[in-house]
DNA sequence: GCAAAAGTGTTTCGAATACACCCATGA
DNA sequence: TCATGGGTGTATTCGAAACACTTTTGC
């Protein structure tokens, strides 16, 4: 029989960094570690890649199993494979982000999994190679939302146009021009106006919108160019 | 002691796509495969991950060894991890994606290592998924190309504005205006004129240029929007 | 009536495009 | 002298950016 004798074999892991916004910031989820080593230390979500799953099935798994999400928009980072990233054993990870509507999830994740969102401006220090995943993720969320309307996979069915632009200068860390952000977002066709307001945040109120999903499909392929000026 | 017992171990191996510039066509480093299974069937130059390795000093490593190159662009693609995709046992591989000038080395290929260029658009079956690989770094290197001017690096030192703009062509698969891309190119700032003429091409003979490195490394990470409209 | 946020219109500027001719040379 | 590819200039269009006032309504 055939066979790849001498060569190592790792274990293969997958962690997940997960975006959320809750109207005014952009937030990240993060767990207590509950395994040694560094048990109780706040951590990205992750598992192990399964002998009959691909890392994108792990990563959904995983994400599903530690905050009841799924069918969420899942992207892969890239691969972090530091021989000693994990002192135990040599593992290497794949490193996912996802983006999910903050309050379409908020209960079951206090209530069942122990999972916590912190702001991505003050989060702790997270085990492992983990701070520098999120360092990675963010940056690709941001040069991925420059092109692709994804932030919309953030926000719940229901929005406004204060509440869109809030989520990207949070994501851009940068002001937006209110009249042009909302002439370029018109100009996408993404968008359709209910006739419902949001009464909260202002005493005007402001108009709710919803994705036009078909739209959303045919276009997020195409460069939208939404950012005024993607600062690096 | 602490152990992460019974969680499956798995190959991780890198293959590389190797693109290069003739100045005429884009093309792809292939090599024959030398163990089974599928040996002597064309394939991505490819190995197994190190103990001591990173994923990145493994496709450098096989980039040196197969080819004899060596500081040479290389870019994490994404990782492919069907539990099937290698028929003997179980490994993941992660994809990378090079660019090189094909003169520079053009020698030491033939003769060391049996490796062989085919023109991108005419290629022979490759083994395993390596042909969705290929798929996935065209498409990945003319999304980056768009935005920043990695093509440089399949260009030899001194090179001729119309070769660079057969360059662009071929890797968008598009034609493009003489007069606009010339006016775009100079608008970066990243040419340098140099006196000698390149007189193989034409009666006339073209002007050599050469990157100001010094610029190019600023400027890398900038966007820059090189391609008249990118059509997907 | 006033504070606070929502919503909208115009002008300016620069970049992208479309387009056509002259130049230099080897054959 | 002519065929071949190299090199350049201009007008137009479109999108991006800068900028300020009016509207609504809860308090």
């Amino acid at each position: 029989m055939i066979e790849y004798s001498s060569h190592p074999h790792y274990l293969i892991a997958v962690d997940c960094i997960v975006f959320g916004f809750d109207g005014e910031h952009l937030k990240i989820l993060l767990v207590k570690r509950n395994l040694e080593p560094e048990i109780n230390k706040w951590s990205l979500m992750g598992g192990f890649v399964g002998k009959t799953e691909t890392p994108d099935d792990a990563a959904n798994r995983v994400l599903k199993k530690t905050t009841g999400l799924e069918g969420v928009y899942l992207e892969q980072l890239q691969i972090y494979g530091q021989p000693e990233r994990d002192p135990i054993e040599r593992t290497l990870s794949v490193g996912y982000f996802a983006l999910i509507d903050i309050n379409k999830y908020q209960d079951q994740l206090n209530d069942d999994h122990h999972a916590e969102w912190f702001l991505i401006t003050d989060r702790p220090k997270l085990i492992f190679d983990h701070d520098e995943m999120v360092k990675d993720a963010r940056i690709k969320l941001r040069y991925k939302a420059a092109l692709h309307p994804i932030l919309f996979e953030m926000l719940p069915k229901k929005f406004t146009i204060p509440q869109l632009q809030i989520l990207f200068e949070e994501v851009n860390d940068t002001k937006i021009d209110t009249r042009n952000f909302s002439r370029k977002i018109s100009s996408t066709g993404l968008l359709i106006k209910l006739e419902e307001k949001e009464k909260l945040g202002s005493k005007k109120g402001a108009y709710y919108f919803k994705l036009d999903k078909k739209k959303y499909k045919e276009g997020f392929q195409a460069f939208v160019n939404l950012i005024p000026r993607l600062k690096l």
